[in-house]
DNA sequence: GCGGCGCATTGACCCAGGTCAATTGCACCG
DNA sequence: CGGTGCAATTGACCTGGGTCAATGCGCCGC
């Protein structure tokens, strides 16, 4: 079972045998059932559907690009990295996911994977086959609601990337769009860990990375953020907020 | 009716009554239909919740940021752009549907809708009520997988602008994948006009309308293309793919 | 403690593409 | 047919951020 996470507490749903019925308390599908009522006998089908992998190590792949798509996976502990390799043979970072995100979401229009997925630092996952969620799902409205919703949410985080924006701007949107997801999961919005290299980071956001360095210090210069390493604290967020304003637009 | 397209016949399907239920040639979702066998009682349903929406005239808005969400459409006829502007009022072009695409997708997840939609020259559109679409999804899986699908081809698109690619190798994609697009509805992959001005091209490509006249310039001086107005002639198809390597990966 | 490795940082230089300012050219119109 | 207006083009110049090369620095094994 998943380690209890600080300020999240354990989701259970208490099953009539005064048993329970546990959800990881990460897993992304987790509060979207408990948030709609559910259907006890639908919530086992669910629960059954899904694998919980062993732990993966920081460089092993959960899959590569071009391999069968089969099923979508919710992280529930470590960071993942998504990324395609262009026919040079360079890396393009695509994204990274935190616990309770939803990787392979993009591999269902053409049933292999587009990109390769590799894990930043042990991994967990929840593993749902997507022929069995997706007809789950046909019983479940909420279900196929959460699905669509997972789905749209994707294609609007292109917007982030797409822009021509300026390094700064990328920055500090990437630093406050980390710091919001991890907030929604009740880790500190205000220091975390980079879980990923600096060459990583740039190369998400398009950037060198002796650019990524520039602006780091020159946000700490000014009083922006703290770094050390890879821990980072966030001093003066509303600063960030306004750098990030036009990638974020809100 | 959908007027009849160069090489594409229309779709139709006979009704035991020797009627036929008619879906327009273009509409997205007729060949998932078509192509998976049907039910003829729920084909009606989803032909019922159909609108074939009265003729929008170029710059008209289909839907504007922050509209409530309630249905996708299918374009029938000519193109559409979504945008969003930032807090400067910059407009930031997202996409551009021709026949056959589907919009209001990246709408689902928030119930409003993103970004701003608006004729580029005279469109007819198929709109579908999203809940009642989604409904009817849960009692045909062949139509769930369709939406599924659709959706995740979008999150794929996003690559597309996402790279850092320089000003050719955008140019070049844009040419061939609009190629390709207009191909696939079985209109000529050589020959077709840029329903989109000069400043659109630039903006959506993430570059100077300035860069995209030059370009496209130099395109023609290597007799890649021939560009006259808005009317452009693919000459070279190999060497613009070649070109776009990098941006298309295959 | 020492050497080596890999990531990160720093500095010097350069260039693709942006910006600014004219100019062209088509389309529409009275 | 000249005038008006907007999109597109062209030229001159400038700069953000990439590239290259060197250096720093924490970490690991020995």
């Amino acid at each position: 079972m998943t380690p209890a996470e600080p300020g999240q507490a354990r989701r259970g749903i208490p099953a009539d045998d005064g048993d329970e019925l546990h959800f990881c308390s990460t897993c992304a599908f987790s509060a979207a059932c408990l948030d709609r009522g559910y259907d006890k006998s639908r919530l086992m089908d669910l629960h059954v559907l899904v694998e919980h992998s062993p732990p993966i190590r920081e460089g092993e792949h959960i899959f590569r690009e071009s391999d069968d798509f089969n099923a979508i996976a919710a992280v529930r502990a470590g960071t993942v990295k998504t990324y395609v390799t262009d026919l040079e043979g360079r890396e393009q970072v695509l994204g990274f996911f935190l616990p309770g995100e939803v990787i392979g979401l993009n591999a269902i229009s053409t049933a292999k994977y587009p990109c390769n997925a590799v894990a930043l630092e042990t991994v967990l996952l929840c593993r749902f086959s997507f022929p069995k969620i997706a007809t789950l799902a046909t019983r479940m409205p909420g279900l196929q609601q959460h699905l669509f919703r997972l789905l749209s949410e994707d294609i609007g985080k292109a917007n982030f990337l797409a822009g021509d924006f300026t390094a700064e701007e990328r920055m500090a949107a990437f630093l406050v769009v980390l710091s919001r997801r991890y907030a929604a999961r009740g880790l500190s919005a205000t220091r975390f860990r980079l879980t990923m290299a600096r060459t990583d980071i740039a190369n998400y956001l398009r950037l060198a990375a002796e650019t990524v360095s520039r602006i780091l210090k020159r946000f700490q210069r000014d009083g922006l953020v703290r770094v050390d390493r890879r821990e980072i604290e966030l001093l003066d967020r509303p600063a960030l907020e306004r750098a990030a304003r036009n990638v974020l637009r809100n």
